[in-house]
DNA sequence: AGCACGCCGACT
DNA sequence: GTCGGCGTGCTC
C-alpha cells in the first residue's frame, strides 16, 4: 500500500511513500518520512494500492506521528479546496498552517500545565505571608485554576511553589470535556429588529450564509450571542472571527462573562506554546468557543455548529503575503463542508457580499436602529478650498472642537497619515527626500528625528541639505498625526490630548492602556488613524473630525471609494451617545463630488448601489473575478523577458482553451521598484470563477517549468485586494 | 524550503 | 594550497 503525502516544501505536488505493513496509517495523520537527505513531517492525504511514480524509488514511511487523525474529513476537504482555489503547494495548507510544534512533529497533546486547587484539609497559611495568603483566598474563591491564569493575575511562580510544598494547594485532575454549555439567559430584551434577525437565523439549519447588516450600535453582538446560545447548548462549537485590531480584552470579556465554558483565543501575539494549546483545545473539543483573527479560520473543531465573522468587509481578513487567502471566503467554504450556518456581520458590508446577497445566495438581514443612542449622525461637509489651514484644520473646525471640549465632551480627530509630515522638500528646487530602495517619499518623524520609509521601514537622519542643489532650506510638507497632535496639544493644553497610531502603540499592551485611559475620561482630545476608528466605543465622544479623505475620490485603486465610505461610516459611528446626538465633520476640497453627495445625502446603501452599477459597467469585481500575478527581479531585463514569455504563453496556449479568460492588464507595479527589486503586475480576469481557476492552474504549471520564470520571483494572488 | 554539488576569488 | 561565496538542481 502507498500513501500520498503533503510535505512542507514549496512544491506543487504530493509525494508517494510505501506504508510498512504493520503501520495503521490513516488519512489525516502526520507521519515522518525521508525526503532527500532530510527527515520531514508530512500529512497523509490519501491511501492507495498503486503508485504512478517509479516504484523502485519510492521510500518507506519512517514513523507514525498520530494514532488518530489531526484533521477530520470536513477539515481535509476544506484544506483541499483552499489548496486548489489559491493554487498553492499542498504543504502550504496541510503542513504550514499547523502550530509550530505540530509542524515539527511534536505529539498532538496539550503541553501539560498544572491546575491548582486548595487541598481539602488544608489550613490557612501564616498571616505574615501576604502573597501566599492572597493566593490561598483567590483559589478558595475561584476553585481550580490553571497556572497560566494565576500568573496572569499576578501570583508568582515562587508563591505557587511555596504553597504546594506546604501541601496547602495541590494539582487538580483535568476536568472532563463538557460538551453541552449551560447558558444563563440574559436580562436584555431585544428590540424588534434584533428579534426578527434572530428568529430568521434560528430557523436555518444546515449550511447557510447570513449577511447581518446592522448600523454601529444596533446590537449585532447581542444577536451573535443569542444565536450562539442554542448552538452551544446543543453541544456544538462556535468559531468567531474578528479583524486584527478587533480582538480587545473588552470583546473577550463579553463572551467570557456570558458563556461559562472553555474558550480558545488565537491571535498574533501568542507564543508557540500558547498557540499550540489553544489550537489543540479547539481540536480536541475542550474549547467550545474559538475566537481568533484570520488564521483561526483553519483551526479544527470537531463539533462545529456555527461560524460568526464580524466586520466582514475588513481588509485584514485577506492575508497579504505568502498564502494569500481570504478568511471570509474560506470560512464560507468551511461552513459548507461542516454543513453549518455562518453569519457575516458588518455595518458596512463589502460589495462582494452585498452582490451575493442581492443575487439571493446569502440571507440578507438588516438592523437600522441604534439600540441605545441617537441615530448615527450624518457627516457635515466643510469645504476647505481657499481656506487657511492650521495643522490641516480649518478655522471653523477648530472652533467646533473648542465648543465640544468646553462642554467637557470628548473629541476625536481622525487622520490617515502617520508621522509629522508626509514629505520633506527643498524650498529652493523642489527636491523631495526619497527612500532609495523604494522611490517613495520619506515621512518625517520629528520626535524620532528621523525620516522613515512607510513602505519598507528604512530610516535615516533627516537631510540637512538638499541632495540636488545643496540648499539648507529643507521644509516639511503636509500634515501627519504627530504634527496634528503637537498643534492640538498647544492649542488645547487643558484637553490632555492623546495620539493613537502604529507609532505610539508599538509596545505590547500600549493600545489597551491608552484605550482604558480614554474610557476613564483622562483624555478629552483623541488624535488617531484607522486604529481609533474601529470597534472602540467611547461613551463621552460627541464630535468626530475627519481631516481629509480626498485622495480616495481620485485614486487609481478602484476600491478606494468603497473603503473610504466604510471608514467614514465607522468613524462617524463613534460619535453620539444616549442623551446627546453626535456631530461629525468631514473636511474636503470636493464637497460637490457625487460620491460624497450620495453618501452624505442618501446613505451607505445608496452609495454601494451606485458603486455596484459602475463596477458592472466597467467589468470590475465583484462582477468579474481577478487573478493577479506579481513578478519581481533585481534585473529589469530578466523581468521583461519573463513578462513577454508569460504573455505569449497565455495568448498561444491558455486563452484559446479557456473561454472568457483574458489578460486584463499587464503593467509595472505602482511602486515600480521596492527594496531594490523591479516589480510588475499581470491581471487575468474572467466572468466565471471556475474558468479562471482552471486557466490559472494551467498557467502556474507552465510557469514552474519555464526557464525565464525561474529567473524571477513570481507569486499568484487570487481575488487580490490591493494592486501593488 | 533545505541540502548537495560545483566552480571561481581572498586568506593562512 | 584551502575556505567559502552563491548559481543550479533535486527531493516520492
Amino acid at each position: 500500500m502507498f500513501a500520498q503525502i503533503a510535505l512542507g516544501v514549496p512544491l506543487r505536488r504530493l509525494f508517494d511513500y510505501k506504508i510498512p505493513t504493520h503501520f495503521n496509517v490513516k488519512v489525516g495523520c502526520r507521519v515522518e518520512v525521508p525526503f532527500g537527505r532530510q527527515l520531514l513531517v508530512g500529512l497523509v492525504i490519501a491511501i492507495k494500492d498503486h503508485t504512478d511514480f517509479d516504484a523502485a524509488k519510492v521510500k518507506e514511511i519512517k514513523r507514525l506521528l498520530d494514532i488518530t487523525p489531526i484533521y477530520n474529513q470536513q477539515m481535509l476537504s476544506t484544506l483541499a479546496w483552499l489548496q486548489s482555489y489559491y493554487l498553492c503547494p499542498p504543504g502550504e495548507v496541510f503542513i504550514n498552517l499547523l502550530p509550530k510544534k505540530l509542524k515539527e512533529g511534536a505529539p498532538a497533546e496539550l503541553l501539560s500545565e498544572p491546575i491548582w486547587q486548595v487541598k481539602e484539609s488544608a489550613s490557612e497559611p501564616s498571616a505574615r505571608a501576604f502573597k501566599q495568603l492572597a493566593l490561598y483566598h483567590f483559589l478558595k474563591k475561584t476553585g481550580a485554576t490553571t497556572q497560566s491564569l494565576l500568573l496572569q493575575d499576578g501570583f508568582s511562580h515562587t508563591v505557587i511553589k511555596q504553597l504546594a510544598e506546604k501541601k496547602i494547594i495541590e494539582e487538580a485532575p483535568l476536568p472532563p470535556i463538557c460538551k453541552s454549555v449551560a447558558v444563563e439567559r440574559p436580562e436584555y430584551s431585544l428590540n424588534p429588529e434584533q428579534i426578527e434577525a434572530l428568529s430568521q437565523i434560528n430557523t436555518l439549519s444546515q449550511f447557510a450564509v447570513v449577511l447581518l447588516e446592522g448600523v454601529t450600535g444596533s446590537g449585532k453582538t447581542e444577536v451573535y450571542m443569542q444565536a450562539m446560545q442554542d448552538v452551544l447548548a446543543r453541544g456544538e462549537q462556535v468559531l468567531i472571527l474578528v479583524p486584527e485590531i478587533g480582538l480587545t480584552p473588552q470583546t473577550l470579556q463579553r463572551f467570557q462573562s456570558r458563556f461559562k465554558c472553555q474558550i480558545s483565543v488565537l491571535h498574533s501575539e501568542l507564543n508557540d506554546s500558547e498557540r499550540h494549546n489553544a489550537w489543540l483545545k479547539a481540536a480536541i473539543g475542550i474549547s467550545r468557543i474559538i475566537i481568533g483573527t484570520r488564521s483561526a479560520v483553519m483551526v479544527p473543531a470537531p463539533d462545529l455548529g456555527l461560524i460568526i465573522l464580524d466586520e466582514e468587509h475588513d481588509a485584514s481578513y485577506k492575508q497579504q503575503d505568502g498564502l494569500r487567502y481570504n478568511a471570509r471566503d474560506v470560512a464560507i467554504k468551511r461552513a459548507s463542508a461542516e454543513a453549518c450556518k455562518i453569519i457575516l456581520g458588518s455595518a458596512t458590508p463589502s460589495l462582494e457580499s452585498l452582490l451575493n446577497a442581492k443575487q439571493g445566495k446569502y440571507l440578507h438581514l438588516q438592523m437600522k436602529k441604534r439600540a441605545q443612542a441617537h441615530p448615527p449622525p450624518m457627516p457635515q461637509l466643510i469645504d476647505i478650498k481657499h481656506q487657511p489651514l492650521q495643522a490641516g484644520l480649518a478655522y471653523g473646525v477648530v472652533q467646533a472642537i473648542e465648543h465640544h471640549l468646553n462642554k467637557k465632551q470628548q473629541v476625536l480627530v481622525f487622520l490617515n497619515r502617520r508621522g509629522f509630515s508626509p514629505a520633506l522638500i527643498c524650498h529652493e528646487c523642489g527636491w523631495v527626500a526619497e527612500c532609495k530602495r523604494c522611490d517613495k517619499h520619506f515621512t518625517y518623524h520629528k520626535n524620532l528625528q528621523q525620516v522613515v520609509c512607510h513602505h519598507c521601514g528604512a530610516f535615516d537622519r533627516p537631510p540637512a541639505q538638499c541632495a540636488e542643489c545643496g540648499s539648507s532650506q529643507i521644509v516639511d510638507w503636509g500634515v501627519g498625526t504627530e504634527q496634528l497632535a503637537d498643534w492640538l496639544e498647544s492649542r488645547f493644553p487643558e484637553a490632555n490630548a492623546i495620539r493613537i497610531d502604529r507609532d505610539s502603540v508599538r509596545r505590547k499592551g500600549a493600545l489597551e492602556n491608552k484605550l482604558a485611559a480614554i474610557q476613564k475620561g483622562e483624555h478629552q482630545l483623541l488624535i488617531g488613524t484607522q486604529m481609533l476608528a474601529k470597534g472602540h466605543h467611547f461613551p463621552n465622544l460627541t464630535l468626530t473630525v475627519v481631516v481629509n479623505l480626498d485622495s480616495a475620490l481620485y485614486s487609481t485603486d478602484f476600491r478606494a471609494v468603497e473603503k473610504m465610505a466604510q471608514l467614514l461610516v465607522q468613524v462617524a459611528g463613534r460619535a453620539g451617545r444616549a442623551d446627546k446626538p453626535g456631530q461629525v465633520i468631514l473636511q474636503t476640497h470636493f464637497p460637490e463630488h457625487p460620491y460624497l453627495q450620495t453618501l452624505i445625502g442618501k446613505g451607505y446603501s445608496e452609495l454601494q448601489d451606485l458603486l455596484l452599477t459602475e463596477r458592472q459597467a466597467s467589468l470590475l469585481p465583484p462582477y468579474r473575478f481577478w487573478c493577479l500575478v506579481r513578478m519581481e527581479c533585481q534585473h529589469s531585463e530578466k523581468l521583461l523577458a519573463c513578462i513577454e514569455q508569460t504573455e505569449a504563453l497565455f495568448n498561444q496556449q491558455i486563452s484559446v482553451h479557456y473561454q472568457g479568460v483574458e489578460l486584463f492588464a499587464s503593467m509595472p507595479a505602482p511602486q515600480e521598484k521596492r527594496a531594490g527589486r523591479f516589480r510588475y503586475l499581470m491581471i487575468f480576469s474572467a466572468k466565471q470563477r471556475s474558468m479562471l481557476n482552471a486557466a490559472m492552474r494551467q498557467l502556474v504549471l507552465s510557469l514552474e517549468q519555464n526557464k525565464f520564470a525561474q529567473a524571477v520571483r513570481w507569486s499568484i494572488d487570487i481575488d487580490p485586494q490591493e494592486l501593488n
